[in-house]
DNA sequence: GATTTAATTGACCGATAGGTCAAAATTCAG
DNA sequence: CTGAATTTTGACCTATCGGTCAATTAAATC
């Protein structure tokens, strides 16, 4: 059994290659739905070769999990108390979107494991995701007792940030057979929320 | 077997039975996750009775899927070109978010099939929503032409109210987690839905 | 080149999946 | 009450599931 960190560059190679298949198919199927032949299969190996890089099923998926919490959660770190407020929620927004544009599978791995019940995420929501929301949505609750931003629910505000920019990954097929042919969903929503975001942000006397 | 519109009353009463099991099911573990012997524990019915009923697993996820579909676009039918703009729009939010207060698993089971790039909905996605949706963003977009809302692109704006409010049926155990205890998420969810689409949407000189 | 170590595999295991079937139990019609 | 139709079930089928293991092959080390 090879150690926790990957050593050779062959086990650094099938680790990878494992993870990305993994991806792949639990971000489709969902963790249930997931096989480890199709995982297998995708990876190039035999499935005994990969159960010799990673103990069970469980641990590959925890893997998977534990690797995509953080960067998951990187662009709402980066929202500045010190900064402008529209710009910063803004700039939360965008950045949401592009992991939305650029990271397909890994919101839909996530969004597969909340739908059904989060039953092996749910302590990373309570003492990871709960903590950070609850500070950045105390930056955007003192930035509108300031009267600097529109009085809004920071912690609904956030939610309808997550919910708008990730509906463009998890809901690639549905957005895309509505739209039709010729349409770029995720520029036109950089677009379209923006204006959501500045017209109902924006303090007024 | 029974006919394809249930007759006696012992019919009606285990095809429901079966269909709110199979909810129940579907629901939460997506289509490949839920399994036969689940539905009928749950339906209180031997697996071979289940299959006198229905022919196949397929067959009572299609089911669902049908009568789902026309009550999921209800809301976006009664939209009415005639009434005022955003108290349409309004009412709009408001029926989508009561569906999603009122029936979140079936919600859920919408959601895992069409983020598990809706293999079985496809068909419907073409031929029954994007009609609808053309014709009332076209309503929406003639309310635009005439100065009576803010310039916004249609279709963006019903992606983002079906991803703001399903994502308190489909996120739910993400968004309690997260605003902890004491909470009512649907009512906040509507104050805040209702300021974040009467700021953006208001004309303004 | 020999030997040790890491990597790979075919064969296999018990459990469970969706589904079948003939027979038994129940309900219904006359 | 009786016979026909409906409903229910236990036993069973094949395929696939996650996972094991001893044996084989390929790499790295000396």
């Amino acid at each position: 059994m090879p150690n926790r960190r990957p050593k050779t560059r062959i086990q650094q190679k099938n680790s990878e290659a494992i993870l990305e298949a993994a991806l792949e198919v639990f971000s489709q199927a969902g963790f249930r739905g997931a096989t480890l032949d199709q995982i297998a299969e995708r990876a190039g190996l035999s499935k005994p070769n990969l159960l010799y890089y990673f103990p069970s099923k469980e641990a590959i998926h925890a893997e998977l999990i534990k690797g995509l919490l953080q960067v998951w959660l990187d662009p709402l770190r980066a929202l500045d108390a010190g900064g402008d407020p529209l710009a910063e929620i803004l700039g939360y927004m965008r950045r949401k979107l592009e992991l939305s544009r650029d990271f397909p599978r890994e919101s839909r791995l996530f969004a597969n494991e909340v739908l059904q019940g989060a039953p092996r995420v749910e302590g990373a929501l309570q003492e990871e995701l709960k903590p950070l929301v609850d500070e950045k949505a105390a930056v955007i609750g003192a930035w509108v007792q300031a009267g600097r931003l529109a009085p809004v629910d920071p912690h609904h505000l956030i939610f309808s940030i997550w919910a708008t920019t990730q509906h463009y990954a998890d809901f690639d097929v549905q957005v895309r057979a509505v739209l039709g042919p010729g349409h770029d969903p995720f520029a036109e929503a950089e677009r379209f929320l923006t204006t959501l975001y500045t017209g109902s942000l924006c303090p007024r006397g």
